[in-house]
RNA sequence: GACCGGUUCGUCUAGGGGUUAGGACACCGCCCUUUCACGGCGGCAACACGGGUUCAAAUCCCGUACCGGUUACCA
């Protein structure tokens, strides 16, 4: 049989990091099996459900690549015939109609009232106790004609139990005695979760059911709803939960927008990175491997590998540097300086351009940035692509990009640094961190002069060009051998170290004091960015 | 309260009767270096507790503690 699973998320808020990992698990082991990954949109609380949080999971799962292979399915549209099968069951007498008056649901803390009334009943509550339970079929229907309004509940079996293997958490079994006859239809004819949940995935034929431990209890009732409808039930297999520091569940309401999806979405990570971390929040192949590409996952994966015990999402709320798990930054810094550039080059254009920083000279015509480009961190100075190394015109061109792009990615977390941290490298307006600024440059005030000297110096020494008759240029090229030779010599004669020229000359180009070679930065900024922002007083002010 | 689960370094985890309990992130130190959040080397750091079973328990059994889930005419 052709494995069939779904992800069934309810459109009641943003994509919880939870819900992700349960669609990605989902998908694995869908394509794993050669089977079909479907979606279905749990729509039925009216009162809760927006459009707009529908859209919000279609495009956190369109981000991480998870696509369905079949038509979406809104729970909603099949309220009828989940009504119907509520029916089927009352005439059967498997269901029977309870008039007991609808309670007013006390408002926020549901959840709460739930357990105290439980706590005071001491456990000992006869889950068969309804009255209307036993009710004639005559009186029932003549009180339901009257029209009286009644919830249709389902007949549980006063002994028994239901049984069933989970796919992670083994054998589970559970007494009818401490199942209630759950509610299948509201008396507003709307009807409920468990009921709706069976009724659709007979429907979509879903053979496996792979979803939050939150619904390892409700499983015994659905198996009851499946025997009541003589239906086979699938199998089912349940993740442990994703939790915060200090052990509670993951929430919207406690832990803010840290469980959004398209939080790390906007905040520069990428898809791959993200994907390959949530697979391994709850689940290991069992060997020391971390870097996983989807094909290794959809290969790896499986349900035995599927912990038992909750995992933890690491963060620190008001610590910019591990706002989030800090092995999720490490793993997108990893992608970000490790995968192939021409699946990095096509994320950064699209941050570059959003921050207004994208130029079309870039991506020439004929020239996609999709297009295979060997890295050239380790490159000498003579195996770089001609832009690189010569200087203006080519300054600002596709090699130029490539190059500059390669040689900054190494110490990036986000694509976000690539506009910020990385933004002097593309535009004109950027910042200077205070903390650069005092360390590097006031700390050492001569530098305000000899740094627009160097300025002077670089323009005599690499400033005019001069070609021979075969059109090749025979003065000093503006590129790291000769730039070394000469900073060194300008360093010597001023009687300082060469750190303090460097790192001052490094505030001045990049605003911040982090990043690559110095040498290589000059070079990147080319001759006439180098003299400006070496002369310019802005920092110093 | 009841039912169901869980508990290996701070975090993610490997290991499922005999291991110096392994790896990764984070952290610390050293090296490289013009800086650095790159890289290299090294370090710190864990089997919740108590009983059993066994020659031998992180591993099997029981109990306790703690944590989580569920206990709706929510999903």
């Amino acid at each position: 049989m052709t494995v069939r699973v779904r992800f069934a998320p309810s459109p009641t808020g943003y994509l919880h990091v939870g819900a992700a990992r349960a669609a990605l698990y989902n998908y694995l082991f869908a394509r794993q099996k050669g089977g079909k990954f479907l979606l279905r949109i749990e729509d039925t609380d009216l009162a809760r459900s927006t459009d707009e949080s529908t859209r919000s999971i279609l495009e956190g799962l369109a981000w991480l690549g998870l696509h369905p292979d079949e038509e979406v399915v809104f729970q909603s549209s099949n309220a009828g015939k989940h009504r119907s099968a509520a029916h089927k069951l009352l005439a059967e007498g498997r269901a029977y109609r309870d008039f007991t008056p609808k309670a007013e649901p006390n408002d926020a803390n549901v959840k709460d009232s739930i357990k105290d009334r439980a706590r005071a009943a001491q456990g000992v509550k006869d889950m068969r106790a309804n009255p209307f339970r036993e009710l004639s079929a005559d009186e029932s229907e003549k009180r339901a004609a009257a029209g009286e309004p009644f919830a249709i509940r389902l007949k549980v079996p006063k002994s028994g139990a239901t049984e069933f293997d989970d796919g992670v958490f083994g054998r589970q079994r559970r007494e009818y005695a401490d199942t209630e006859d759950l509610v299948l239809l509201r008396s507003d004819g709307h009807p409920l979760y468990n009921l709706a949940v069976v009724c659709d995935d007979i429907e979509m034929g879903i053979t496996d059911v792979i979803r939050g431990q939150d619904h390892l209890t409700n499983t015994h009732k659905q198996i009851l709803i499946y025997e009541a409808l003589g239906v086979p039930p699938p199998h089912f297999a349940h993740l442990p939960l994703i939790l915060a520091p200090g052990g509670k569940k993951l929430s919207k309401r406690i832990h803010g927008e840290i469980v959004s999806l398209t939080t790390y979405r906007d905040a520069g990570f990428l898809a791959a990175a993200f994907r390959n971390f949530l697979a391994l929040m709850g689940w290991s192949a069992g060997e020391e491997k971390e870097i996983y590409s989807l094909d290794e996952l959809i290969e790896k994966f499986s349900l035995a590998g599927v912990h038992r015990s909750s995992a933890i999402f690491n963060y620190e709320p008001n610590n910019p540097k591990r706002w989030t798990d800090d092995k999720a930054i490490w793993m997108n810094a990893e992608y970000i300086r490790t995968m192939p550039l021409a699946e990095l080059l096509p994320l950064v254009k699209e941050e570059l351009r959003s921050a207004k920083l994208w130029r079309e000279e870039y991506e020439p015509d004929g020239r996609a940035l999709t297009e295979t480009v060997p890295s050239t961190a380790d490159a000498g100075p003579d195996e770089r692509p001609a832009g690189v190394a010569l200087d203006l015109p080519e300054h600002g061109s596709y090699d130029w990009f490539v190059y500059t792009i390669d040689l900054i990615r190494q110490r990036f977390f986000t694509l976000k640094d690539f506009s910020g941290q990385g933004r002097a490298y593309f535009s004109e307006d950027f910042d200077f961190d205070p903390a650069a600024v005092e360390k590097n440059l006031k700390k050492f005030p001569e530098l305000q002069q000899w740094l627009p000297e160097l300025a002077d110096r670089f323009e005599s020494v690499f400033g005019e060009e001069w070609y021979n008759d075969l059109g090749e240029r025979v003065n000093h090229p503006f590129t790291e051998t000769n730039i070394e030779e000469f900073v060194k010599a300008f360093t010597e004669e001023k009687g300082t170290k060469l750190g303090v020229m460097m790192n001052g000359a490094r505030t001045l180009l990049t605003g911040v004091a982090v990043g690559p070679s110095m040498l290589s930065v000059f070079e990147v900024m080319g001759l006439e960015k180098t003299i400006r922002r070496l002369k310019s007083q802005v920092a110093w002010n």
